[in-house]
This record gives C-alpha cells, sequence and structure tokens, in this order.
DNA sequence: ATTATGAATGAATGATCATTCATTTATTTG
DNA sequence: CAAATAAATGAATGATCATTCATTCATAAT
C-alpha cells in the first residue's frame, strides 16, 4: 500500500478529468473550430499524443467534455429540488442556484454555447443537449404542478410554464455570455423570478 | 428584349448573394466547423476560386452571412412594430412574424447557433449579434412602456420585461432547433404569448 | 470581326492539424 | 537490483483545407 501517489502518476480519471478541464478552457477562450489538440494539450502542460491515449480521438475528448459539464449541471440543478421546502422556496433555489456565480461561469456558458452551435449537425451532441433538457423541464414541470394545486392558479398550463423557463434560462445564459455589459447575473436572476411571480402571482412577493 | 439572362452573367451583388445562401445551406447542415470552401462553392454550384474573388477570404464571407441574417431578421421584426395598432397588437405582430414560417425557419435558426457558438471568441460576430439585440430590446421596451402607461400595471419593470422576452425567444429558438419533437412554433408562440399575458394581466386575453 | 475587359475556373501550393508509434521515462513486481 | 509493465513523449506522417494565379471564357467595345 503506497502512501502518496506519486506526482506524476495520477490515476486515469484524473488524466481525463485534467484534459477535459484544458478543452473546457480552450473551447471558452478560442471557440470549438479553432480548438486544436496542441492548443489542449499545452494547456494541460502534458504532450500531444496524450489524448489519443485517454481518449482515443479529439472527437470523443470533446464529447466527453460535453458530458462532463451536462452531468455537472443536472447534479446541481436536482440541488434545488432536493431541499426541504415548498415547491415555491424549491423554484427560488433553483433560481439561486442556476445563475450563481460557480453555475453561471463565463468559461462554461462558453463551452455550451459552443457545443449548442454544432449540436444540429452532430447527433451525438444534440442528444447529450435534449436529454437532460427534458429532465430538467420535467423537474420545473412537478415543482410548477405542486404549485398550482396549492392555490389559484387557473389558466395555468405547467408544461407551458416550464419549457418557457427552460428557453428563458437557455436565453439569459446566452446573453450573459456575449453582452454581459447588458446582462449581469443579478439582471438575469431577477428575470428569472419575475417570471414565475407573474405566472403565480402572490406567491413569490417575498422574492422579487 | 432576352427572355432569359446568360446564366453566367450576373451582377456581383447577385453572386455575392448566391454564395452568402450556399453557405447558409453549409452551416445549417454541417455546422461552422465543417463548412469548407470546397462545399460552399460546390452548393453555389461554382468554381473553387470564386469566394476570394467576391469576399477576399472565407472569414469575410461569413461575417456577410451573419450580417445578411441579421439584417432581414432586424427589417423583419421592424415591421411590426410599423403596423398600426395598439402596443398590445404590436406585441402580438411581433410574435407572429417571430415564430412564422418563413423568420423561423430551421435552416437560419442553425446558423444563428452557430455564429453564437463562435461569438464568445470572434469580436466581429459578437459585435453583430448584440448590435442587433440592443435595439431590439428597447423596441420591445418602448411598447411596453406604451402598455404601462394605459393601464395599471404598477410593479412592472419594463426594462426586465423586455430583456427577458429577448432571451425568451433566443432560448425558444434554440428549442425549435434542437429539440423540435419537444418544441414546435406553435409551442413556442403559445410560450411567448403567455409570457407578455402573464406580465401584463387583461391585456392579453383575446390572445391566449 | 477583332480586340479589350473582367468574371470565372481549378490545378498547384503551402499551411495547419489529428493521429501514429518508436522511444523514453517512471513505477511496480519478482 | 533487475526485469516487466505501464504511462508519457514528440517527431514524423498523411490528410485536409484556404488561398493563389495562370489560364479560359463570355461579353462589350471599336
Amino acid at each position: 500500500m503506497v502512501a502518496t501517489a506519486p506526482a506524476r502518476t495520477v490515476s486515469k480519471a484524473q488524466r481525463r478529468e485534467q484534459l477535459i478541464r484544458a478543452t473546457m478552457k480552450c473551447v471558452s477562450r478560442n471557440g470549438l473550430s479553432a480548438t486544436t489538440m496542441a492548443e489542449i494539450t499545452k494547456e494541460a502542460g502534458l504532450s500531444l499524443g496524450i489524448v489519443n491515449l485517454h481518449f482515443q480521438s479529439k472527437e470523443k475528448l470533446l464529447v466527453e467534455t460535453l458530458r462532463y459539464i451536462a452531468d455537472e449541471y443536472q447534479s446541481e440543478w436536482q440541488k434545488a429540488v432536493r431541499i426541504e421546502g415548498s415547491p415555491t422556496e424549491q423554484l427560488a433555489n433553483l433560481i439561486d442556484i442556476e445563475f450563481s456565480a460557480r453555475v453561471c461561469q463565463r468559461e462554461k456558458l462558453a463551452v455550451w454555447v459552443a457545443f449548442w452551435g454544432e449540436a444540429k449537425s452532430r447527433p451525438t451532441y444534440r442528444h447529450i443537449c435534449s436529454a437532460l433538457d427534458r429532465e430538467y423541464v420535467l423537474a420545473i414541470q412537478t415543482l410548477c404542478d405542486e404549485i398550482c394545486r396549492t392555490g389559484r392558479h387557473p389558466h395555468t398550463d405547467t408544461e407551458i410554464v416550464a419549457s418557457g423557463y427552460s428557453a428563458l434560462t437557455d436565453g439569459l445564459w446566452l446573453d450573459i455570455l456575449l453582452t454581459p455589459r447588458d446582462m449581469s447575473r443579478a439582471k438575469a436572476k431577477r428575470i428569472a423570478i419575475d417570471y414565475f411571480s407573474s405566472h403565480f402571482p402572490g406567491r413569490f412577493t417575498a422574492l422579487s
């Protein structure tokens, strides 16, 4: 049994994560189309052949990078739903998390948007994004259903409200990325709260 | 009078538009990263050197393509604002236009999203997108201001409502592109109408 | 009809880049 | 300590691609 792992040798999983993080940095800085193997491995401080050793190909590394941020995001929004509280409070948690500095980093947003840009012509990217989206919308719809059950919101179609919120967050992330001068995280949060409080009048007054 | 113009000679403007349209097709079909000069010129039915003759470089052709769809979209949404009618009717017109089959073609959405994906690392793309966005939000805010002036909507911050709507449409376009099974144009329209009718209760009842 | 003009062509060029693999280096095992 | 194993390296390879430019071709001018 070895007490401390020698610096040079890290586990395969760690090496893979190191390369994924370097990929995120490069994609964020230069865009997908200018992200080369040389850039990625230089960013990671490793040699050129390392990606093919651990991922077989550049394309597989890119897919794993998308999967990485998708998993990360999923585990983040699921936290909000797990926390004890009324559905209203859970939605408020969700908004807090989604536009927190941790989740809503420009570097990560850039990676998301870069993959969206190629998703139409790459089924693998598209499937990862749409599977995530479906679960996300369903969770929000469930919360909206509970809110409706506990109050008077007669004309509310929760599937519409949930799908709309999902689209809204994507659009807000895009604005934070492309026009940060016009869209801060605080403003995005405000818009998100407004969205729900206008659909469920009187239920979010404490928040807005 | 010549019945058919000789195939070989068209105006420079026509040739440029022909190449821009071919670029849109290629970007939509294969993504920005797989769009090559050979593909574009083949799609246009012209020879390899033609792009450099009319646009100097591939990059300039791409910029002109983005400018082309940006101009087109701007002239489309401006129609809605020009039509006579109450601000409420004008917003309804806007929604009709934005999610019409003409404006909301998958091919055009694909081009938008492809450029968004590279915009973070390409100032030229970003500036085109953000200039468009700014004008768009301002126009919507103006309409929202008028709606507020003609009714009781005390807690309404129109800048928030307008910025939110702008983000919402971007997100809806993205969903229509990436998950068409879950997001139809009709559903997107419904969500857009819901957005305004929930923010301005009683003013959009005829529409929803 | 002949010449002049400039649009269009596409083979050739050179640059970029992902991938390969023989070699080196580090770690574990016997 | 030596041998075996595994990880990492990076020069070399071959493929892809944007760009160039000498040549061809269509049209207009004289």
